[in-house]
RNA sequence: AGGCACGUAUGUCAACGGUAGACGGCUUCCCUUACAAGGAAGAGGUUGGGGGUUCGAAUCCCUCCGUGCCUACCA
């Protein structure tokens, strides 16, 4: 067989995927064990808008590798892929592409303009999904699912229905967040607040004194328009400067009103000169106040930012801006701006297009949140659910959020959404249903105009676990994987999302849609800035990809895992390079493979006990078993990685294959070369089995070549599947397999021809000179091992000879060491000897030992850590310093034997 | 303004009260017949500073310095 020397990924990249979908791999029904427990994740729904970036990746790395995982375990397994419609991100591209036509969506109304959307959605949308297919993103594409959906908006007005009958979705009139440029409302969680050098006014307002004396009161504020919508000034109950102003008259100047001077707790007295100008109409602190003093509201700036006819003549049609200059002007000509100083203060902005937010007073839909918010709460009480990964902060996060939860505006003023099932009579009658038909028969006329707005975004999104599975329906797929296992999403819509899903998913299931929240890190630029569009800093993974290959990428996406990571292609070369060694383990396996396979009894039926390094690598192989398993159940992907990585790199390439190449490599057929190479190759498999679920491409590429893989090796629930390492049984750890004598006497081997190589090594000793091996050792049992392995210690050491003997007989001219346990090495190199530099070596390392033992030592001197410490660490410590006790005296005799 | 994190080897990160490690980089030697994207060996850390709790602290507490993030907003 022949097999390149390097790793190609793209190649192995081309075909698997494709394979495991047409196959139906993917799809849970591949599952043909109908008591199989079940595993069920869905998609955070990536926006149809959206394209692949980091963030997504790592995402979709974690869930893959879980699903993987547990889909080799024979879990019936579901991750269910999907988009978001994205309301105002949507509308805007579409629009943007209508102006380069010359057309708004106006001139061409709503329903050819929701035509044209659907028609870019399926041209041009969901270009990530695409893309997930490179990433090796095992989704069950039979399942995708969009959240404009028939059966999706079907449950969102089932969902809107119920909750307006019970009274907990309501329209009213308050003040909400307004983007003048894209003429909507947006919910707090969708303004971005920036920081802004501006100013702040010092704006006279002449009292109304009942004796007619002049007196002024000065208010200080960043808006000066909005004074024109004055209806009060504010003080501090407690405030002694305006104690005798309570319930005065001002004169508001450039408008002829009179307004009162109110006590208002809200009212900072530190602040500015301790009173506040109160604009119920443009600001949602004034509203506020505005609500508790029953004050009018006058509005003067309408929703494209202009002035309003109710802002005076002078005002009339200007911008926001443009009046502002204006007011501050009249008020210097009247004398009565007082001052303008340097301000910095953050303002709000539209999360999507960046226009300077405009608090508005108008008619909306909105959700109560209070019953909703404590089931969540309660469920977080009582069963700690949804848990958290990691727990700090985010539970803390995500219960102090609930607690502070306001009633949430869910009405957008857009065309691309879910059209809200509120229909209107000409008297001004509102009905709310399932259909048009039914608010027909529920209002006894055909006379209905359905409300223009639709739900906001997240209204269609915090159903997605369930209204993807098919509910109002009480479908099979509901009952099988509701609730999922668990969510993987990134933490800026832990608010936005996952709390919301939470409250929807108690109250219209009655059960929390997940176990589980595992918050992913972000990931940053080299400098540590968080990637973005604008400032052009982002890695594209499909890049990435192409020059490193998925496997190596996944691998450092799942150490990423919660942490906040900087981005650096050496890691990704360094996976690069393990995938690259773990090709030539397999082609070296490959290549000495004739006359062997992939065997589970290849360890197994022998009469005499297998050799000391199939224990030891047996062992390995079941404690990695048992350590990924652990390491995943508690989403420790970075520990998982690692394990896996030390396993394969060191155990079973370095030493394994090393090991036993003498055997295997024989030119000669023998029983014993065939044994050895079908022990390797099952090893082999096991590993890639292991490996599969973090690299899905090199490990599916290598065990399709490997002797005697067929569907044997599957697991029981997919014996009828195509064989595929996807649907391979994942090695579970078997504890009679787990040999700790065997992997201490083999550390004790790797010790010595570790310590030998190091002396060749500091007396460059040239590579291919072969050196005589003196080993001194009084434990009999250790004797015996090193005497059943002197082969290999004689190959791996480069050595001519290995002589063992009870105690150290070596020749004066001759480079010594210890070994842990008191076993002493010599390596006779005459010529090569300095004697002073040599007694200097050993000297360095018995300092090294003494500095130690002396840290040992005081442990042990003080009484107080044998009383209090544990036993086991008492004794762990006695244990170590009569190790390098003796292996301290070994050395002086060394040295001295050098005299 | 409050709240929460973080600061470990030159870089990116582990270590979760019990011997501070990995990968990359660096130095020396080797193109040894799976792999130079490799092998062997090595250098490099009073865990940001200071104090405390503890038999024992990178880890827990306090404080200072530095860096991020989140929430709320002061007109």
């Amino acid at each position: 067989m022949e097999i390149p020397k390097t790793y190609d990924p793209k190649q192995a990249e081309q075909e698997h995927y494709a394979r495991w979908e047409e196959q139906g791999c993917f799809a849970p029904e591949i599952n043909r064990d109908a008591q199989a427990p079940v595993y069920s994740i869905v998609i955070p729904p990536p926006n149809v808008t959206g394209s692949l970036h980091m963030g997504h990746a790592l995402q979709h790395t974690l869930m893959d590798v879980l699903t993987r995982h547990k889909r080799m375990c024979g879990y019936r397994t579901l991750w269910l892929p999907g988009m978001d419609h994205a309301g105002i991100s949507t509308q805007l591209m579409v629009s943007r592409e209508l102006k380069k036509e010359g057309l708004t969506r106006h001139d061409m109304g709503r329903e050819k303009f929701i035509e044209r959307v659907w028609k870019w959605k399926h041209e041009s949308g969901g270009q990530i999904l695409k893309q997930m297919r490179r990433e090796g993103a095992s989704v069950d594409w039979s399942r995708e699912r969009f959240t404009m959906d028939e059966g999706l908006s079907r449950a969102v007005r089932e969902v809107f229905v119920r909750l307006y009958e019970e009274g907990l979705i309501y329209r009213g009139d308050r003040i909400v967040n307004w983007c003048p440029n894209d003429q909507t409302v947006l919910s707090d969680l969708e303004v971005e607040k920036t920081p802004q050098a501006g100013k702040l006014y010092y704006l006279q307002y002449p009292v109304k004194t009942a004796d007619g004396t002049e007196r002024r009161v000065t208010v200080a504020t960043t808006r000066p328009e909005t004074m024109l919508g004055d209806t009060a000034v504010a003080v501090n109950p407690d405030d002694e400067r305006y104690r005798d102003l309570a319930g005065a008259l001002v004169q508001l100047p450039l408008v002829k009103r009179e307004i009162p001077i109110i006590a208002d707790e809200y009212v900072d007295a530190e602040f500015g000169t301790g009173a506040v100008k109160v604009t119920p109409a443009h600001d949602p602190n004034d509203y506020e106040m505005g609500v508790r003093h029953d004050l009018p509201q006058v509005f003067v700036i309408d929703q494209h930012a202009r002035m309003t006819e109710d802002a005076g003549a002078d005002f009339f049609g200007l911008d926001r801006y443009k009046a502002r200059e204006l007011v501050v002007q009249k008020f210097e000509e009247l004398g009565l701006l007082e001052k303008v100083v340097d301000y910095e203060f953050s303002i709000s902005k539209c999360e999507r297009c960046k226009t300077v937010i405009e608090p508005l007073i108008s008619t909306q839909w909105f959700c109560r949140m209070d019953e909703l918010r404590d089931r969540a709460l309660k469920l977080m009480q009582d069963e700690k659910k949804p848990g958290f990964t990691p727990e700090v902060p985010y539970r803390k996060v995500y219960t102090d959020w609930l607690e502070n939860l306001r009633d949430w505006t869910i009405s957008r003023q857009l065309w691309w959404g879910h059209q809200i099932p509120a229909w209107y009579t000409d008297d001004g009658r509102i009905f709310v249903a399932r259909s048009e038909e039914e608010a027909r028969t529920a209002a006894g006329t055909d006379e209905l105009k359905q409300d223009g707005d639709v739900l906001d975004t997240w209204f269609s999104s915090a159903l997605w676990p369930f209204s993807t599975l098919g509910w109002p329906d009480e479908t099979e797929d509901l009952k099988t994987f509701y609730p999922t296992s668990v969510l993987i999403t990134a933490r800026d819509i832990i608010f936005l999302w996952v709390s919301r899903m939470v409250m929807s998913g108690l109250k219209f299931i009655g059960a929390t849609p997940f176990q589980d929240v595992f918050v992913t890190g972000t990931v940053l630029d080299k400098h540590g800035q968080r990637m973005s569009k604008t400032k052009g800093n982002g890695i594209d993974p499909l890049d990435v990809f192409d020059k490193y290959g998925v496997d190596a990428t996944r691998l450092v996406l799942a150490s990423i895992g919660s942490t906040d990571t900087r981005w650096n292609d050496n890691q990704v070369e360094s996976y690069r390079n393990f995938a690259n060694k773990i090709w030539n383990a397999a082609r070296f396996c490959l290549m000495n493979s004739e006359g062997a396979s992939v065997n589970a009894d290849a360890f197994q039926n022998q009469d005499e006990m297998l050799p000391l390094h199939d224990r030891w690598i047996l062992s390995r192989l079941n404690k990695t078993a048992r350590e990924v398993d652990k390491a995943l159940a508690e989403y420790q992907f970075h520990e998982a990685v690692q394990t896996l990585y030390h396993f394969f790199w060191d155990d079973f390439c370095d030493w394994y294959i090393e090991l036993t190449k003498a055997d295997v490599t024989a030119e000669e057929s023998k029983p014993s070369r065939d044994r050895a190479r079908s022990r390797l190759l099952t090893v082999l498999e096991q590993a890639l089995r292991l490996l599969h679920p973090f690299m899905p491409y090199i490990t599916e590429e290598l065990w399709q070549k490997l002797p005697g893989v067929d569907e044997k090796l599957l697991h029981p629930a997919y014996s009828e599947a195509q064989p595929t390492i996807m649907l391979a049984a994942y090695p579970q750890s078997d504890a009679n397999l787990i040999a700790e004598r065997a992997e201490s006497e083999m550390s004790a081997v790797i010790e010595l021809i570790s310590r030998v190589r190091n002396i060749r090594s500091e007396l460059n000793v040239k590579p291919g000179d072969r050196v005589r091996v003196l080993i001194g050792c009084a434990d009999e049992k250790l004797r015996e091992v090193f005497a059943a392995n002197k082969e290999q210690i004689a190959r791996l050491a480069r050595a001519s000879e290995i002589n063992i003997n009870e105690h150290l007989d070596a020749p004066r001219a001759s480079a010594r060491a210890v070994l842990a346990g008191g076993a002493e090495v010599a390596v006779p190199l005459e010529g090569l000897i300095d004697f002073a530099q040599e007694r200097e070596r050993l000297q360095r390392e018995r300092e090294k030992l003494q500095k130690e033992a002396a840290k040992l030592e005081a442990q042990l001197a003080n009484p107080q850590f044998a009383e209090r410490a544990p036993v086991e660490k008492v004794n762990e410590t006695r244990e170590r310093l009569a190790d390098i006790a003796q292996r301290t005296s070994a050395l002086q005799q060394m040295s001295e034997a050098l005299r």
